[in-house]
DNA sequence: CTAAACTATCACGTTACGTGAGGGTCAACA
DNA sequence: TGTTGACCCTCACGTAACGTGATAGTTTAG
């Protein structure tokens, strides 16, 4: 019932050293190892194999899927319907490029000269690959945190701890005040700082989001909450003035 | 009026550093360098780069890339009327992926198990791939010679001029013949042989198609007939004679 | 039993850039 | 004119995702 990795790669048109490289970076272990050392792999491997070739399709990077699916929260049947409308704006995309031959076709048959943005209609993969990493949480912030982080030492990670700390107290002990308050403002802007400081550019509007995900992510929450009940949801609610403040400016 | 790199990898939707490496590997150089050094693009390179982006949208790597534009051959216009033809498909192909989206989710609905075969419908690229090469001349065969005789020394190259030149003045010698004589057959046989010890796995279909190349392609014509007039049309009738018995066991 | 097909691991190489370092050039502004 | 930020250059190591070939064990059909 279970499939050697020949089989599997005709199956999935794909190579027998693809299949080895997902079994050595832990992408897709095979669900036995024969007494010989074969790779077997059963219907489950096959249905995540279904998984890995979509997200790969849709431009994510290996590590990146790894992550997503091993998440706690991943629900194969949610996935099938994010990569159907993926694929489908995909086909936008395609729709792009065949507009913009035509119309390059056009402007040689007219001997006029095509404008220069237009030569290039459809060619942009960021917008679409950044929509569909948003989908699973790996936004470009994300991508941006662990690039800068992964170089961090023992020492940068005391000092963020201390520094973060500081300001989740100081925010601890202005709770009792409106969000507005002049002292609760400067903690949300020492916050602020410290974002673009250790993790990444984070400008009004995504800081705005983050705030609102404090209180929708129940995993911010609870990790937020750990500090006194209700920080969460106080720390929203600041973030939320600073920003309209900035920009108010 | 001409850009430099930023101006053009924003147009485009490419990184700089990407331009610095086409025009490293001489792919897409600048008509023009400034007295300080900056890349200057022209028109024209625009033009030349909407092409390579095309290209390499369609599967194609940046070396195979340079080797089709810079062909004496390449025309613009049919260059675009192609692309538009493999976008199509690339869309058939979505369609396919979407499809198998749809019958999984179904499948789960329903309680059953799909086909393994339906579950990896459209993921396989090389079918389109291939075909795109083909168009431009750049079959699996290509490739395969491409990648043996990159390794030749010289004595190598030497044994193949002789072992051809054999080969074709063997020919050659039996031309008043008929194409079904055992003789010519035997010098057919040895040709098949030298193809693919020296340059690619040559199934039947494609020997047949090779001489078939021999008559329709003036270049082959011109290079086979130069040993004796008329020979590359003797060799394609005997070739195919070959591919009968063949195919005929 | 045998040979061909299949399997494994190992490891260097390839492709197409990404990234950071160090330094020169350009243009707007004080 | 000097300054500063944006833009430019070359250099070169690193990355991601395998491809390729070598060597040797295992399975399967004739």
């Amino acid at each position: 019932m279970a499939h050697t990795v020949k089989a599997v790669a005709e199956l999935a048109g794909i190579s027998v050293r693809t299949l080895h490289h997902y079994d050595e970076i832990g992408l897709l272990k095979p669900a036995q190892v024969s007494a010989s050392g074969y790779r077997l792999y059963t219907q489950s491997d096959l249905e995540r194999l279904q998984q890995v070739l979509y997200f790969k399709e849709l431009g994510f990077g290996l590590h990146e899927i790894k992550e997503i699916i091993d998440s706690p929260g991943f629900d194969r049947k949610r996935a099938l319907l994010e990569h159907r409308q993926l694929l489908a704006e995909r086909q936008n995309r395609i729709e792009k490029l065949i507009h913009s031959v035509d119309r390059t076709l056009e402007a040689m048959e007219r001997g006029i000269q095509m404008a220069e943005k237009d030569m290039f209609e459809g060619f942009d993969h960021t917008k679409y690959e950044e929509e569909a990493r948003q989908r699973w949480g790996h936004s470009e912030e994300y991508r941006q945190s662990e690039q800068r982080t992964k170089k961090y030492t023992k020492a940068d990670w005391a000092q963020i701890q201390q520094e973060s700390g500081a300001v989740y107290q100081g925010l601890v002990s202005v709770m009792d005040r409106d969000p507005a308050d002049p002292e609760v403002q400067e903690w949300v802007r020492q916050w602020h700082e410290q974002i673009n400081k250790w993790f990444y550019q984070c400008s009004t509007e995504v800081f705005r989001g983050l705030g609102d995900m404090y209180v929708a992510d129940e995993r911010f929450t609870k990790n937020i909450d750990k500090y006194a009940t209700g920080l969460a949801a106080f720390m929203k609610e600041a973030m939320h003035v600073y920003c309209d403040r900035l920009e108010g400016k």
